[in-house]
DNA sequence: CATGAATGAGCTTTCATTCAT
DNA sequence: CATGAATGAAAGCTCATTCAT
């Protein structure tokens, strides 16, 4: 479909063989010839592409949180019950962690970006997740979610896959699929309003 | 009580400042002589106390740990109602965590020991929480908790106060005591069984 | 009259940009991408007129020696007195340097080549000197000048005028037209012979 | 007499190494790697006495001022006649020329450092030239040097034994005791006011 | 026990040079 | 002829670790 010129293919075996080293060595522990050798270039081949190692590093953050989004996103339907838009995107987020291992792990690394930019990341990251914003106010006006702010409602509801994939990526535990589901709904029940007895 | 030899103090000075240097400055971002330097001690100290760097940072991490559980069962009563249990050690679980920024922040450098490390960690740590298990299986037993195993209702239960304690941190949040309430409500929600109608 | 190939066109830009950045940044202070940007050609094009960077600079040393030597003799009269003479040579001496700060910057970054290239220079200099070469002798036979040889003649009346260009081009003194005189009168002195009291 | 602390001894053995590579190869001629060698320490040892290379470099350049004008000024005496005071200050200059070729030929490499550098240089050497700045007055007062700043004073009458000392070092010239003597009298034509016929 | 000077491997980054287009 | 992407050796500098004091 969309033909990739040579110039694209480096630049993303590049941001491809970070990911996998950042999730199996951590922030600061790979060394930029060894990402050369991984992503297959010279070493000084890296610095065509990117200014230096932080500007690679700020560029792939960027690039795995579009890839989180659009993954969370993938057949959303905002037209059916919140409770079932809710289960997709959990469902979806549990498939996109489980098969993406090094983005799952390279997700914590980001945290310890100074705080500003840590700020600013937010905010774009939130303009990714318009459509879970929605949901939320949605949820909110008709009376199926209860009254927290988003960063509280998507905390609740979705920071425990995070601990989850981990634990499973690392053998301590297996999730199943009856499991996932019964996870997911009481990632429900976090957020969602009690219902009147 | 215990009179802490000189010995004991110097140890504790340098895991002290490696605690804070890891939140800091990450794992790698700081260097042994900045570490000793911060701990008031010369460089060949440190190796006086701990074999090598790695050696450091894994004490530190069983250290955090081991702080951790004694800060969530502060006050705990095993007698009270379930909820009032697991609401005292969520308000005790957030204090912690405020109280404690440079825990908070290097939390999350621990995720990248290799995996044996961190699994022969889950069984440390999970001695450490035995007070916690202990509700579970009394929660399930009485069925006013889901029938889940305790990695998934602890992450259901206690992940999210991890991130919103270091959103809060970074200044994009402020959660006060009324909001807390909601949010353990919330998180009691997610792993209690739903009340029959 | 003679119309440039376009070859030598770009010879001459790759050996100007060479001695800007030979003046700005010194020797090893530039690199070749730096180079053929300013001279507005590609990388590799460099390497299609000059066989290495060495011998870039050992060209533009040569070329710089015979500027040097064309701009000293310009109108030079071998008829006139020799303090006349000498007094022409010495203006446009300085004409030379203050136009060509450039020149006067990088001439001592040629110092340091081997030995054996700067022996093999001084004897292509001193052809391209040959009318200063006469005037010295015609000077020595005639009682007019010290009997010196040539490199001390030429030393004396002439090396104090590339340190005061220099201090004159970073702006710690200021040499207008009748301290120029002087200074040449004062030049002439050092390689005359005393006149009998 | 003065005992030197190891730690002085480790500084001068580096600058001394530093002194001979800026000679032999240049102001960018040469790796700390070569210079720790050269200097009989590791790398990173240069590090412990010297913030960077470029501080290195400029101590170096402060310490040869400093042993240049100490060597001028050896014996210097005030109460001589003035010629006799410059034929003492030129045989001085000759001789540490001579006897310090690394000296003479690092010299040359100074002049390119940034002009802001060099101007704070230029007051810093004149304070440790006072002596002369002192004969040139005295010699200006009583009418028997030329009516001209120090500077070119200066220049006419010592620039030219920089040039013939590395002229001599690569053996294209010989100077023995009686030319250097005529050359003495030469330079001081040159700054002396001619005696009235 | 405690020190901190010394080490040298290893880091990020630059750059002279090559070569397929 | 001309290009500029790619290379990989080598630069300046850092830092975990050791050891003589």
């Amino acid at each position: 479909m969309t033909t990739e010129s040579p110039n694209t293919i480096k630049r993303e075996a590049i941001l491809n063989a970070t990911l996998e080293l950042l999730a199996s060595c951590g922030f600061h522990g790979f060394s930029i010839k060894q990402l050369a050798a991984k992503a297959g270039v010279a070493t000084g081949t890296v610095y065509l592409y990117f200014e230096d190692r932080d500007s690679l590093i700020r560029e792939l953050h960027m690039n795995i949180l579009q890839r989180f989004a659009e993954a969370m996103f993938v057949d959303h339907n905002d037209a059916l019950p919140l409770a079932e838009q809710h289960h997709h995107l959990c469902c979806n987020l549990w498939r996109f962690l489980v098969d993406n291992p090094s983005i799952l792990l390279s997700k914590a690394q980001f945290d310890h970006l100074p705080p500003d930019i840590l700020r600013s990341q937010r905010d774009d990251a939130w303009s990714l997740f318009a459509p879970l914003r929605a949901l939320f106010a949605r949820g909110r006006q008709s009376g199926q979610i209860k009254d927290l702010q988003d960063d509280v409602l998507a905390s609740l509801s979705f920071e425990p896959y995070m601990f989850l994939a981990r634990q499973q990526l690392i053998g301590v535990i297996q999730i199943d699929t009856d499991k996932l589901c019964e996870i997911i709904t009481a990632s429900w029940d976090a957020i969602a309003r009690p219902t009147a007895a």
